[in-house]
DNA sequence: AAGCGTATAATACATGTGTTTGAATCTCTC
DNA sequence: GAGAGATTCAAACACATGTATTATACGCTT
């Protein structure tokens, strides 16, 4: 039962943390939703900030575990493989709405980032930013530098996290029924992988840029 | 004087709510920041809230003003108004540091909606979202469906921005040498404009895209 | 059944918050 | 220059928060 109301604890401070950041959460805001005491937070956890701070390591391992880098089948098109990735990641940011708390807490971490950001970008990010890179390897010129990869790797990643990041936004400039109509996981998912795969195709094709863009208008 | 101070702490709860979030920032800080007596944010706001959807008003005017939307001469191809509409939302989100606080206070805005979200949308974010729009119309195929351009819209967006919400990940997944190598705000300019250039070619020659890309994994 | 360690509960405390107050100071008109 | 209104200031208030303390209930070994 101890174990229990830790656990308890846990899952409210996620939801809570997720919503309205560390400072704006309240510990007894979240004993209330996890129907326990006021003091358990401190049995547990010693403070709010070493709550906070398990609270990050439990949406990380949630998360790995619940979408785990998916084990292609040795032949697999680099095409299918960015498809795949597409996919995870919208999912993992927009679907599954009991547990998506984990990528706003990420998200909030994004944006005001503290101690745990570091630990959680190199366990979590970058393996991720690595995959992605290795498909974009067997997809683009193989004498591409390195910093245009990843140029290409976070216009991908971009296009997805805008979703999730100005997903308010968004509801806000479409109509609802227009939202409804084009802008489902499938729909979003079908458009980025064809927008980037036909950037790539458009690049690997004419790696010159036929339309000979010059940064300073200079063209 | 009275203005004086007005301004000054206009000016200094803008950063402040920036970084900090609503509930985090303080009164306290902020008067002291803007070098103000406590009771002046009472007194020429009424309280905080006031202060801060003011401040977001302030946010509101200073971009409009600062980087109004550029008035092209009249045959200006629409890949350089889509080069100049990429340069300037880089510039604005990433570029004038003592005025980029506007820009992260309205990402606060996105992740966090609040009452001032709406309005804020409807006058600044709509306008220019439709010139995006209205530039993609010159360059796609007259009949793709408005909301393939709004996803095409929020593709070149969505890159632009994660590197304003994302910025701190970024600077950790990539060292600091070669961040100063390829990720000057001359060099993203160039690459997303490469890039969404290089999709909507792609996509403007192929409209059925060779590679066959379909949803579920079954191509 | 007694005793012990553990988990929960209620309460108390110190601190920091937004806000208010009333006096002091400044600015401008007459 | 005097007075009235506007503005600033230091201090204080009321309240909510994180944390610490104490007491009680439970499960387990002996």
């Amino acid at each position: 039962m101890s174990d229990d109301t830790r656990s308890r604890i846990l899952a409210a401070a996620g939801a809570i943390f997720a919503d309205c950041g560390f400072e704006a959460a309240t510990v007894r805001e979240i004993c209330r939703a996890a129907k326990a005491n006021l003091a358990s937070v401190n049995y547990h956890f010693g403070d709010k900030e070493t709550l906070y701070l398990e609270t990050i390591k439990l949406a990380h391992t949630l998360k790995t575990q619940q979408t785990p880098l998916p084990p292609w089948p040795p032949n697999t098109a680099p095409e299918e493989k960015l498809r795949v990735f597409v996919r995870t990641m919208l999912q993992r940011m927009l679907g599954q709405h009991d547990l998506c708390w984990t990528s706003r807490l990420m998200t909030r971490e994004m944006l005001q980032p503290t101690l745990a950001s570091k630990p959680l970008v190199e366990e979590f990010i970058r393996p991720q930013f690595d995959m992605l890179l290795s498909i974009l390897d067997e997809m683009l010129p193989p004498a591409t530098a390195l910093h245009r990869r990843q140029k290409i790797a976070f216009s991908i990643i971009g296009q997805c996290l805008h979703y999730r990041i100005s997903g308010e936004f968004v509801a806000i400039l479409i109509p609802e029924d227009e939202r409804r109509a084009g802008f489902s996981i499938d729909d979003l998912e079908e458009h980025i992988v064809n927008f980037s795969l036909a950037a790539l195709t458009e690049l690997a094709r004419d790696p010159a840029h036929s339309w000979k863009y010059t940064p300073h208008g200079k063209a």
